[in-house]
DNA sequence: ATGGTTGCTTAGCAA
């Protein structure tokens, strides 16, 4: 099973990249983030005839998450399903050939020390709740997503210039640890011990051309699917060409089931 | 400290 994830900043924008991607690497599911469209007006229909069925948790103009598979979507939840109030589409869950699958798009956080910023730490605080609801050393699951976190040095063009930054201090590298102290994997680092491998690259700047980039989208799993974990990599010929996301979508291959 | 770009929505916000 390929599985994928992708933060599109737009659905609507990156259809036609979206569509030419899916016939290219014939994944079996691809998380999306920022898909910045309501469930009414995501292009189920088109997906369709590509093939893939959707899970989809939209808003108006901002966030939105999906899980796109060919094969059926079961007990699909939005958010956390919990008591607190849901404002942004940011979370969904949903089960695929018996596997659980969620596409997480984590708050940016804007400026540390920002209500933002606060709000990107309660949110993790409450992500890590909500996996720990998952019995994490049996049940196989795969969480993937825009973290918005570069989990160490290697994963950040340069450290010195982003240390500090939203995406990358001291107080995420410790939320993120967290994470996979919880019972998770990350498979891209399985497979790969080397630095100079990054998922998103600002527009601005001209971040992809002189390589500034950061490693903040993952694809995370229980151990015993983790040992199922064939190869992982990040596909940064997608990011090329004209009108691309910002992200590239990053890619887990599981022999399973 | 600011700026640079993109997308949604229509001047400003979010990233």
């Amino acid at each position: 099973m390929k599985i994928a994830s992708w933060n599109v900043n737009s659905i609507r924008a990156r259809l036609e990249r979206l569509l030419h991607w899916l016939a290219e690497h014939q994944p079996d599911v691809v998380c999306l983030q920022e898909l910045k469209v309501t469930e009414e007006q995501f292009p189920f229909e088109v997906l369709r005839e590509a093939g893939y069925r959707a899970a989809v948790y939209g808003q108006k103009a901002y966030n939105g998450v999906a899980i796109l598979a060919r094969a059926e979507l079961t007990d699909v939840q939005r958010g956390f399903g919990d008591e607190e109030e849901e404002a942004q589409a940011r979370l969904i869950a949903a089960t695929v050939d018996g596997l659980r699958v969620l596409s997480a798009y984590v708050p940016n956080g804007a400026e540390v020390g920002s209500e933002k910023y606060a709000h990107k730490l309660r949110w993790l605080d409450r992500f890590k709740g909500y996996l720990k609801e998952y019995d994490l050393s049996g049940r196989p699951l795969v969480v993937c997503g825009d973290f918005n976190i570069a989990p160490e040095a290697r994963d950040v063009a340069h450290p010195d210039a982003w240390e500090g930054t939203v995406l990358f201090n001291p107080e995420m590298r410790a939320a993120f640890r967290e994470l996979l102290d919880s019972g998770l994997i990350d498979t891209f680092r399985k497979h790969e011990d080397r630095g100079g491998f990054y998922s998103w690259w600002d527009y601005r700047r001209l971040a992809f051309v002189r390589d500034d980039g950061l490693r903040i989208d993952h694809i995370l799993a229980t151990p015993p699917l983790a040992d199922r974990c064939t190869a992982a990599w990040i596909d940064r010929e997608a990011r090329k060409g004209p009108k691309p996301s910002d992200h590239a979508p990053v890619i887990a291959v599981f022999d399973w089931p």
